[in-house]
DNA sequence: CGTTCAATTGATACGGATCAATGCAAGTGG
DNA sequence: CCACTTGCATTGATCCGTATCAATTGAACG
């Protein structure tokens, strides 16, 4: 049987703001699930019935535009909360990229819970604050960046996130990834088409600044040049 | 002297969430300011400082980039909450678009106050997950919109927001408002050039979707027509 | 009446979308 | 083991929308 102790993302997740005791008692409401990938969890606009924490796996937030296209409004790792507390309707999908597992609640009794839990409130708060920090970094580049620096932007926020031990600020180690999905993905990601995020790829990797050994994978060669290309138009 | 008994903005600002009680002990925090159009409370970058709630007036929130940009990130009004708490710096610029008048109060003390109220808490995550959402959905239309169709939206949103009286859902009546702001800020929100909006405003003016009596001021004339253009491409 | 600043209008250039074709690897069945 | 399919990625050619550069109009104000 699973219990929270040896949970991965315990002391990552929001539930690193309970005491055991209280932990005991949160675990009793949830279960673990395992989700396939491409498997969606919450449907834009559905009634929010389940919120939960990311054990293991990538997810991606999806809206639709009324005319079809899907938008990717952020992506989320282990340790990451998912789901809309408090509120009626979830406003975008959430989907596994990976296989995943996930520590499922039903809305309302996480709601109740959290209502007598001022510091998984807490937790909850802090963590949307930074959401919405990050959403709205999102909205800059969306806004008013090329495509050549949405892709470097993008690129230089995977290698953070998924080759966290390849060199800092000066990082002269080429920073070597797994990508969680494919460049349709990106494309909805960085509001381009596939093929525009494809040369702009091709082009990078010609001019030395990343390596793409296969389709899914990726080097970082000159975090300095990509750096630039971020910054600039 | 002012009491937050006769605040204009007491049932919808996240105080109401306090007793009389508490409200006269948060009220010792903070002071009340008076702001002028186009000063600045908060710069992106700096340590926050402050947070507060608007009373009355309508401040932007703006973001540059590396490149000198500046794109509005969100626009807020009476009984909204400004400011970062709970982090050591902010991730935008706050600025009064027009006269307004704010209640603040020192961020540490603050913080300190809203962990002793859950209730407080309660009400701030309630708004940011909101805010989260909202944010989000100006991510589709930045990423994908056309700028006729970005147009559109924000002008349905002001309509919302700045005369709620004129018509619901079928409303025939034309909405008139007073924008409090001029075209740069409307293109900065909906990142667009001055000269693109001011070309989609006139094509909706000749088309009869629209009036612009003058600079700052506008009427719906045909909502359904804006609803559609909105919603295409 | 001239000054000033914002908004509008016009002409052109360019970036990314779109449409269409090709390339490439993995899987399938003969 | 090799033809064939299937799904994604890449490359190419063209078109369209918005940025950009530049000029004009219009309103507010001294």
């Amino acid at each position: 049987m699973n219990t929270c102790g040896n949970c991965s993302v315990r002391e990552a997740a929001i539930c690193r703001s309970l005491s055991p005791c209280e932990l005991e008692e949160l675990k009793s409401l949830g279960c673990e699930r395992v989700i396939e990938q491409g498997h969606t969890v919450m449907w834009e606009g559905d009634e929010s019935v389940m919120v939960g924490n990311i054990i293991e796996g990538v997810f991606k937030l999806t809206a639709s535009t009324a005319d079809g296209e899907e938008q990717t409004l952020g992506i989320m790792f282990p340790s990451d909360f998912i789901g809309r507390p408090f509120g009626a309707t979830s406003s975008h999908s959430v989907t596994a990229l990976t296989d995943a597992r996930i520590c499922t609640f039903p809305r309302a009794a996480f709601d109740h819970f959290a209502r007598d839990h001022a510091d998984l409130e807490h937790s909850l708060l802090s963590r949307s604050l930074t959401e919405l920090d990050r959403a709205r970094q999102w909205m800059v580049i969306l806004a008013r960046k090329s495509a050549r620096a949405r892709v470097a932007t993008f690129l230089l926020e995977m290698a953070e996130r998924l080759a966290p031990d390849a060199g800092g600020a000066y990082g002269d180690k080429p920073a070597r990834f797994e990508l969680p999905f494919g460049r349709q993905d990106m494309a909805d990601m960085l509001g381009l088409t596939i093929e525009t995020v494809s040369r702009q790829l091709t082009r990078l990797r010609s001019e030395g600044v990343i390596e793409t050994p296969n389709r899914r994978s990726l080097a970082v060669l000159d975090r300095r040049a990509l750096e630039a290309f971020a910054k600039a138009g």
